[in-house]
DNA sequence: CTGAAAGCGCTTACAG
DNA sequence: CTGAAAGCGCTTACAG
């Protein structure tokens, strides 16, 4: 591994000369970049990012942290992010981390000065007081899916209020009168919006029924519940729900048809994200009607708005553009107008 | 953002013994340390990777390269790298590069110092001329799914000879004297071992029909080719095919299935993977008799080696232990007796 | 246009 | 046990 000393040596000229043409600098005279460029040829040179890294404060590479990289609903985001990065001429770098498991590396601090800026996707990864603590070592970051009154960072999510409230009142347009709601166990700042989504839908319908059950996020848990509230449905005469997710769409799906329903005709289903999980459940069901989320958009929108930050005016504070995308109701074949009573 | 000199000030010390008590090295008095400590405390300092990473030559990362991170298949490798990664206390860096398209980053580069070793996952992610410099430049490197002739390097690999020798013999037992051989378009290593294989078991079974077609690795294009040779394994009374992977597999299911086909009553498949992509085709199929590859393990023998590696004696060159994972047949549904010739 | 020198923030022989 | 100093491999005012 040769260093720019070697290069400098080979070429006849000083450090700095090699620095200046690997940089690309016009002050350099075209015989002497010849001589250098043809010295790092010869020599199979590439600068030491490091060193680099560590004279330039500046490391033109972005750092991702999520909860995990293989869930398939995380696919467009990071493709995005890394697509659009690509173009800006960022890498990146993922990371795996939850804030709620105990690790031997702790992201943050192992990703300090390693990257420019930082995108966590999801409430888990980090937690309010590490972003306190970020925005005031002025670390630009990013943060999707997280919704925290911390200043200097900038916060990308989606209308999840006002989606629910436009499912609910897709349901009421279908004649349902009785409509659920199930919602996650964890306390996330997304229930409560998609929550109040159901309730301010529910009152402007002028729909007396509420109700909400909460169920776990994983399909293979939600299924469990999913069975035994199927009774208080049927005595409730519920004929529609909205979920907090498609797993949990599909448990319910699963509990209702392995009990003889047939939905849409029995039963109607809105659920969140526009994902078909089909290899879960152990019956067939229908595709979920339910939102499409502008994943690449916020992609876009997070690698933009964080390379911005990271290349403001030296000294400037870090201002932060949170912003809320609009999710896109998907009507498939879990709803229609309800056919009677419950 | 306070640098190691800030906290020696504090604590009225030298930089260098700030720096042994980072590092815990014992010959720090103690009433030193906690003075050093206390004043690491307050004033929030955690030590600068890079300028680190500089003087130590030393990261303490493992860099991954794979070609996309959200294809489930590659889910069970990945989690256990991170995990057995995170035992030995060392974080890792997950990137995605296919060297097969363009982009503006070289992640080959990019990592160069920014890592102590290197881990690809499938051939698409790294040349053998990249390989070979690698080993030049004493890089460890870990190759997974990759097999090339060059030295310094570990190479990780399945027995895909003997598992498709294993696939025909069952299908054998089972009766099955017109198999055919389904294979990829890519004219990868990996194929050439499993085509051997399919060659190889026929020969030991003394089976005279021998037939291979290729299909794109990916289902929604294989699909159509699937449909397309139907007529060609009819006239052939083809029986059985053992396919190069499950979706390949899932798009000639489709396509039996879709001509009225029971499977496996009216004809046998064999894929690889083990995965059973529900969500790919339009008609519920049986899951396939397919192989289990330990990729738990091969992460944990990936990890283990790579930070022997990482760890050798000064000077000493770089051994490459690969090593072949042996894969395990599961029996499901997709394959049964021979009923009929064809 | 170009080089000598200082600096980025650490670590680590070396000397005491 | 501890500090002064050199070094890791770059970049960048500064001076010419």
């Amino acid at each position: 591994m040769y260093n720019i000393y070697d290069v400098a040596k080979k070429a006849g000229v000083s450090r700095s000369t090699v620095s200046r043409v690997i940089n690309n600098q016009e002050s350099v005279k075209d015989d002497k970049r010849e001589r250098v460029l043809e010295a790092i040829k010869e020599l199979n040179y590439t600068p030491n990012a490091t060193a680099r890294a560590l004279a330039m404060n500046k490391t033109n590479t972005i750092g991702v942290i999520a909860r995990e990289l293989t869930e398939s609903f995380n696919a467009k985001f990071i493709d995005g992010i890394h697509q659009y990065a690509d173009q800006m001429h960022y890498g990146v770098i993922f990371c795996i981390r939850s804030n709620t498991n105990v690790s031997n590396v702790n992201y943050i601090d192992f990703l300090n000065k390693k990257v420019d800026g930082l995108i966590f996707i999801g409430q888990d990864t980090v937690s309010e007081d590490e972003l306190i603590s970020l925005a005031k070592s002025q670390i630009p970051v990013v943060a999707m899916e997280i919704e925290y009154p911390v200043e200097h960072i900038t916060f990308i999510n989606v209308n999840n209020r006002d989606s629910v409230y436009k499912a609910i009142e897709h349901l009421g347009k279908l004649g349902h009168k009785r409509i659920v709601n199930i919602t996650t166990e964890d306390k996330t700042q997304e229930r409560t919006a998609r929550n109040k989504g159901y309730e301010d839908g529910l009152n402007d319908l002028g729909l007396a029924y509420k109700c909400t059950y909460e169920l776990p996020y994983n399909f293979f848990e939600a299924r469990h519940i999913a069975r035994s509230i199927l009774p208080r449905l049927i005595d409730d005469k519920v004929t529609a729900a909205f979920c907090y997710n498609n797993e949990i769409g599909a448990a319910l799906c699963e509990a209702l048809i392995t009990n003889g329903y047939d939905i849409p005709k029995d039963f109607s289903i809105v659920g969140f994200d526009d994902m078909h999980y089909t290899n879960l459940s152990e019956v067939p069901y229908p595709r979920l009607t339910s939102f499409l989320q502008p994943q690449r958009d916020m992609a876009f929108y997070a690698i933009s708005t964080l390379i911005q930050i990271i290349n403001r005016k030296k000294g400037d504070a870090i201002t932060s553009k949170s912003k809320e995308f609009k999710c896109k109701l998907m009507i498939h074949e879990s709803t229609t107008i309800v056919s009677n009573e419950g």
